[in-house]
DNA sequence: GTCTATAATTAGATAGAC
DNA sequence: GTCTATCTAATTATAGAC
């Protein structure tokens, strides 16, 4: 939209963020330090903390902007009745945020749940996590089928380390993480959930 | 095999290592400190060089116990052909394994991916992990086939935390887990490797 | 908006007494 | 085998100049 900043060049807080993100993905939270990023940026750490008040701010802020795209996601999916196919497009529309920065920061979540669970944004993320995965299979299914739903998703986060010695392209390997997904969700023979709601009455 | 150490109580090694497990499965490595680890013990951090020469000795004394077994399993699953039985064994017996500390040493390393990458235990993990899941499925199945096989390990690695807040009992979760592993490298209609197999001379 | 300088804290590790 | 005391290095964060 051509915001423009008061100094000369308003990108250095988007540069912040962008650094961040990539060391953060690279060796992880803790060991990612302020005059890292500074450094890699050609600036201070003073100069960081005019941007942002803390560390866990910077980290904040990248989890800010996916989760309000997990939010209108899981809004988008409740707008229409939980068939298979919904759940199907779903993972999908999922599976396509997850191309571009949020896979890298989902990518960082997986590999460094423990870092980031006393941190109110890791909190938070978690939160949508779950809210999401309840969107696939919730309280009625079976908890089989509640744990396929959270399986699938971090088969999601995770392929790309998990298939990182393996010899294919991102598009394969995307490809395969999002068939291996709607297995789980959306199963071939898997009727219970069907079936259940059939025996239910209309409330 | 019995062995008696030299001092009047040769536990205090193994207390140390078990009380280091429980902390790093609860906060992760780097958040724990030794200073941590030798006050819940009521010994001091001096005390802990005397019998590790570094922290990452006591990871790496963790990991080598872990390590041992799965080279086990693997040579084991090695001894017959693998069939779709036979890796329902194989998965089946590496659940078993994973009661008891072997699973808190899993969960803790797949929470912590990233502190532990640069170790040099965790190195031989993930080997001991690849090694794995290329016996469950190899380069002559499809790569979908290898990222199932991973996918189902991590399966088993994470169902602790991935249903933490659903209201089911250790045991149902195992079970679930073991389904959810075994489906995917298992699956229903899935007959790829066979097939190939089937076109390929007896060498 | 970015800098220098520094405070305050904590970590892993070692030396040497007992 | 365990202790006290200490070293070195790194971290997050702040104050104040420009």
């Amino acid at each position: 939209m051509g915001v423009i900043m008061g100094g000369r060049r308003g990108d250095t807080r988007e540069q912040i963020r962008r650094v961040a993100l990539e060391l953060f993905a690279e060796q992880g939270y803790e060991k990612t330090s302020l005059r890292e990023i500074a450094e890699r940026l050609g600036v201070t750490k003073a100069a960081l903390y005019y941007h942002f008040k803390t560390k866990e701010d910077i980290i904040a802020s990248l989890f800010d902007e996916f989760g309000e795209k997990v939010d209108e996601l899981v809004a988008w999916a409740r707008t229409e009745p939980m068939t298979r196919e919904h759940r199907v497009e779903v993972l999908e529309r999922y599976a396509e945020l997850l191309r571009g920065p949020a896979g890298d920061l989902m990518r960082f979540m997986s590999q460094n749940q423990q870092e980031i669970r006393d941190l109110k944004p890791g909190e938070d993320a978690r939160a949508r996590f779950r809210t999401l995965a309840r969107v696939l299979a919730d309280d009625r299914d079976t908890v089989i089928d509640q744990l396929r739903a959270r399986v699938s998703i971090m088969a999601l986060h995770t392929s790309v380390f998990l298939a990182h010695d393996m010899d294919i392209s991102d598009d394969e390997r995307h490809e395969a993480a999002l068939e291996i997904a709607m297995e789980l969700i959306g199963g071939a023979d898997r009727g219970r959930r069907a079936a259940e709601r059939e025996e239910r009455p209309a409330s």
